[in-house]
DNA sequence: CTTCTTGTTCTAGTTTGATCGAACAAGTGA
DNA sequence: TCACTTGTTCGATCAAACTAGAACAAGAAG
């Protein structure tokens, strides 16, 4: 498929986060993955053609928002613990206030 | 000067409070005010023209992030803390981290 | 091998947002 | 009254972002 990469957190701006997380699709796909642990992209909550759905998942991955690995011809999806325990503190809370 | 409208924070929604601050100049006018208290929009630490510090200024409020109030010819804005404290748990200590 | 599924990339159109100059409104003070 | 300060609003320009159709790549399944 392909190989995603994923940045280091140290060089993702709260700006870009903010970002990120300013649009409603990708607020309703961190909260479903928040919920569901790991899902392949056409199981999410989204209601939008397949080209839009893939720049969304570039966005939040560039982030630093999830992570997203390879399993046969789907990629599977899951929240970067890591950038919300130590990087965004209060991020999780935030979101799952909503 | 003007009569200043601020929001019922029920009807602010996430997105629309990411979208606020996912501009550097708002982020930074943001830190400044929860480190003042109180301040004039002269008295930011901002290097854009006026009518565009404006704008940043009514984004913020509308956001449901700040409270202007008018003072002679000046308007002074603080943090709008009941946002922070009952409707976005979590902002105040992702805006301190950063 | 052929077909289906999954997701990316390219390209283009539309919308949104940031920026700033100019004009304006309103209070301050001489 | 007149000049100054502060901030808003209007209009225009430019950049960024959302959206999606079409073509493509790659694995899965028959």
């Amino acid at each position: 498929m392909k190989a995603y990469t994923h940045p280091d957190l140290d060089q993702v701006s709260l700006p870009q986060v903010m970002q990120a997380l300013s649009d409603p699709c990708r607020i309703s796909i961190m909260q479903a993955l928040m919920a569901e642990e790991e899902l392949a992209c056409n199981a999410l909550p989204v209601t939008v053609a397949k080209a839009t759905l893939s720049h969304h998942m570039a966005v939040l991955r560039d982030a630093g928002l999830i992570l997203t690995r390879v399993e046969g011809t789907k990629c599977l999806n899951s929240v970067r613990m890591e950038a919300f325990e130590d990087y965004f503190p209060g991020l999780l809370d935030l979101l799952k206030a909503a």
